[in-house]
DNA sequence: ATGAAAGCGCTAACAT
DNA sequence: ATGTTAGCGCTTTCAT
């Protein structure tokens, strides 16, 4: 049998009240008990047991953490970084993090997470692009629930953001100090906010640099944002366009994709051509040149994310917070000024 | 407040142990209250509580997950699949699977993960390579434990492993049925028993047809089987042997890396050079060519070890078993009929 | 076949 | 400052 809050009381001669008020800091307790109290505690190996103390407060200890499949199984690992954050930010607060997937193509006929229907969630985060059906469904079960890196349709929800539009702006200034006039945009889908954002961010930049915007220099018509649609952007880019020395893609995973387009087409980086990214992922550090990119702080994401979720169930009032994450220019190797040929 | 057994009790004009007997099926109760008693948790959309039934029946209702980070980061999504394959299981079982990163140099002075600190779970999976003192400093807490993909130095737990050595087998008997004979093998680690089951099946089979074991086709020195280690290893292997035709690589990261090299020094695959590769990743479908491969079944590695564990926790005996899944050719089109050039 | 009641380990109101 | 005690929602033994 396990040691519990009676075996503490007896052995510290004190009664079990003391020890609770001592294990929870809740009352003023003479310094001399409550170093005697902590003492056993710690010879005896004491352990609260989650249940009991779950079953009289009435919470469940537990954020319960939703992902699509695609997304959890990414080649890169960004996601899964987000809830390595709430679960590492989780441990200070003894919170544990449930994680589950669900299908992208989740409808009505799907059963919502387990750990919803079963109410064993105090609270929920949700990452990426999520079925809107979903977020409908769950909002009948009156939990808090926020969202990273996604603009739900529906208005109220706390939200924790990526600075895409600022990450835009950090890119193309970049490129633009380093003498490039020729920057082309890839992204992949239009209608993601983010690729919008950044977007938004290149247009800003060049504009305040006074370049005109060229629209045979943007490329957004790729349905994924991965390193296959990332060549074949490349491709249509330099179909449409033979003088570009310079590219910003939507993300590192296009990015790579469009390497490995100018290297299969001859063209040598930086030399030729300058490429930046966007996200700052593991594989950038394995490439050859070392990719240049915008820095998404991945696991402050998830930090973030849980202490709003935190403050949200203390506070019991849904504060509709919007926090920005901001992002950070890595120069590595990919960039270099333009150098005309 | 949330409904409780008392309210479904109450409407449902029976006691709370009648409620209980029904939800557990734990005793005969006759068909009519029965239904009468689902009909009515039904209606009233009743969900037991867990902590109540964890504090009486002294589960937890959980089961932790340990994942080094670089395997829980990894580029491929290997053990992130494994995790999906345990958490799909325990949805029937009411179990919840509670995932933790350690770093991959855990030492004396790192925490144990809280959820074995704070027995909140039964029992303990383990996926893939993990340092060894945190196993030692484990088998303290009593708790089961089983490994998954990896052979700890202590005997006596319960293993989930990879045919490998039939993987092997199967790689290299379908190079040799094309016609090769010049089969290289490329591995990392050879330390990793299943880089040395692997290779310990393309031996067999090579004996079997009775074709010669060179050693300057085998390369196996790299110390992580990524896609850079994999470049590396076919820069080796064809700056000491120009007539290979076909290479066994020992996984698909490794693989996709040696495509690279193989597409960069302008062999064609697999006009030139046939390959295979280990695992059956997300990104062999985004290469060209597709990449022959063997298909390690992710998802059931996890199911089977989840319900080991389960049978574990039921019969109270450590029954220590091996279970050995069994892997799958997967051909696709980065093999072909050996043509002499 | 069903119900009454004890008790799991803990928190928190109330008492001292 | 510390102790007593009533539950929290559930399972399970023992009655009936």
């Amino acid at each position: 049998m396990s040691i519990t809050i009676k075996d503490v009381a007896k052995k510290a001669g004190v009664s079990i009240a003391t020890v609770s008020f001592v294990t929870n800091n809740s009352k003023h307790i003479s310094t001399e008990t409550k170093n005697r109290v902590l003492k056993t505690i710690k010879s005896l190996n004491y352990h609260p047991s989650k249940s009991a103390r779950d079953l009289v407060s009435k919470k469940t200890g537990f954020i319960g953490f939703i992902l699509t499949d695609d997304h959890f199984l990414r080649t890169e690992p960004f996601y899964t970084r987000i809830f390595l954050g709430t679960e590492f930010e989780a441990r200070n607060d003894d919170y544990y993090i449930l994680l589950t997937s669900i299908r992208s193509d989740f409808n009505e006929n799907d059963q919502l997470p387990r750990f919803v229907l079963n109410k064993s969630v105090d609270g929920i985060i949700i990452a990426g692009k999520i079925p809107i059906n979903l977020i409908e469904r769950l909002s009948d079960y009156n939990l808090p629930i926020i969202f990273i890196d996604f603009i739900p349709p529906s208005n109220g929800y706390p939200l924790i953001l990526i600075d895409n539009i600022q990450g835009g702006i950090l890119a193309t200034d970049h490129l633009i100090h380093l003498g490039h006039k020729n920057i082309a945009f890839i992204g992949g889908d239009i209608e993601h906010t983010s690729v919008r954002d950044r977007l938004n961010g290149y247009k800003q930049a060049l504009e305040k640099a006074n370049i005109p915007l060229k629209n045979n220099l943007i490329i957004v018509d790729a349905p994924y944002p991965d390193r296959q649609n990332g060549y074949n952007s490349a491709k249509r880019l330099f179909a449409k366009n033979k003088n570009v020395s310079a590219i910003f893609t939507c993300n590192d995973a296009m990015a790579i994709g469009v390497m490995h387009y100018l290297k299969d087409n001859g063209y040598d980086i930086p030399r030729d051509v300058s490429l930046i990214g966007f996200d700052d992922v593991e594989a950038d550090l394995m490439l050859n040149p070392l990719l240049t990119t915008i820095r998404v702080p991945k696991i402050e994401l998830g930090t973030e994310a849980f202490r709003l979720i935190v403050n949200l169930l203390k506070n019991k009032k849904s504060i509709s917070k919007k926090i920005l994450v901001p992002v950070e220019l890595i120069v590595r190797e990919s960039t270099a000024i333009y150098k005309p040929k």
